[in-house]
DNA sequence: ATAATATAGACGTCTATACAACCAAGGAGA
DNA sequence: TCTCCTTGGTTGTATAGACGTCTATATTAT
């Protein structure tokens, strides 16, 4: 059943996390009802119990399984989608959907950071910000103006280089960089679209907009990125996963 | 420096984390600086690795610590505001803000689901529910018209009580029975406001609205709340924070 | 019947140890 | 000077075992 055979690199607890996770997905363990006890799955799979906790925990994290102190470990009831509970981007987001997305670069230039970028970014104010302004398309259909700033003092090979490819696969380049997005914090308001923005959206003066601020933090809690993202209220939502 | 003194059921590995936390709040382990390997801090302790690892996991998990294998571990740049990282809610939230808030119950009554509503909470349509509409203010001023589900089989008691005691503290309600909220989905939109809602907070009709729905699950993965929420987008703004 | 108690099984914590993987820095050799 | 390699330090993975705590159930006592 479980092969296992190690020399390839993989960690034992991930090829079980991920054995576990397909009895789970396709159902051979069900929803709400128990799974094997520890002491067993560690001997079905020839492990250790802390070995498989370690799987277990993960799972858990992921929101598929739950334990019962005194009683057991249940698959939960409720798989969340998995991407909801990730932090991802426009265009994986929308290629996902199977939509045609596309972007047409406004801007792109190094400017002094103005204070609400140079504070989520902690710089100072002036400090060097590279400034990409871009309409962004959903099939031809114009739905937000993003507004990105990164700090020049960590990327300042970006303006060397071609904007329009690595506009939209920013995230590459940060990791490209040695910097690996794993957190970000955004904030959300409607607001009714000014001129310029009615403009470039093809929509009326005053129409709903889905505003939001967003900073990105790299693993070791640098802030590589601030955006601006004006989003049109007839085209957009945005969907996120909370934890307690 | 470190008692731990045993014997009053706390784990170690959490008076651990708790004084590691304190040790980077209060700025003892700077900002970006390494902490003491693990086999220092495990000896420090008076503990084992693993246990010392357990500690170090979480605050990773928190955003507190990063680790670099073959390196160490260090404090993060930046350390994301703790409420940001939760899931909380409205009551909570502003009054650590500050905030005189308090609520005015508009509807509360048994009634059969409705499609949407059923979906969300994994019941067929027209089974019961418990539906609690009410309107939010801070300080006077209105902002939130908030119209929660919750399928009665699982809370049928709250039919039975003071509903205006009750409403404030859903949440606290939903754990005395046996529920305890721990995950959630939330769907956010910019739309304008009808005449209904111009009318119920006090605004003009087109005004923006922040259009909140919003799925609660227990720790099982049981949906236990469907919501739908109407902010007033001149007041409120939803902050939450992003993993990968 | 009801209440207190014992028990078995399951998860929760913790230890002591071992080796693998990885990284930085310094030394050896070309 | 430059490259390669060794080496020491640090985190990553894994083990076997012990004991604690909690829950549900069965048993016993009242």
């Amino acid at each position: 059943m479980d092969d296992l055979t190690k020399l390839d690199g993989v960690p034992l607890y991930v090829k079980i996390r991920q054995s576990l996770r397909e009895n789970i997905l396709n159902g051979s363990y069900k929803r709400g009802e128990k799974i094997p006890s520890e002491e067993e799955l560690s001997a079905q799979y020839g492990v250790s119990r802390m070995t498989l906790r370690h799987s277990i925990n993960d799972l858990i994290d992921e929101g598929l399984l739950y334990r019962r102190q005194g009683v057991g470990t249940f698959v939960a009831h409720h798989h969340l989608a998995r991407d909801h509970s990730r932090l991802t981007n426009f265009f994986e987001n929308s290629r996902m959907d199977g939509l045609q997305v596309s972007e047409k670069v406004l801007d792109f230039r190094q400017i002094p950071a103005k204070y609400q970028v140079a504070k989520a970014l902690n710089l100072k104010e002036g400090d060097p910000v590279i400034c990409i302004k871009t309409l962004r398309f959903i099939e031809t259909e114009p739905v937000t103006v993003h507004e990105a700033y990164i700090p020049m003092a960590l990327f300042s090979d970006l303006l060397n280089m071609d904007i329009e490819s690595q506009s939209q696969d920013l995230w590459g380049f940060y990791e490209r960089c040695g910097y690996k997005v794993k957190r970000g914090v955004q904030r959300l308001e409607a607001r009714q679209a000014d001129e310029d923005l009615a403009d470039m959206l093809s929509m009326q003066v005053g129409a709903p907009i889905l505003y939001k601020e967003r900073t990105l933090f790299s693993e070791d809690g640098t802030p590589i990125e601030f955006l601006y993202c004006f989003n049109r209220g007839d085209m957009y939502s945005i969907t996120v996963s909370l934890l307690r």
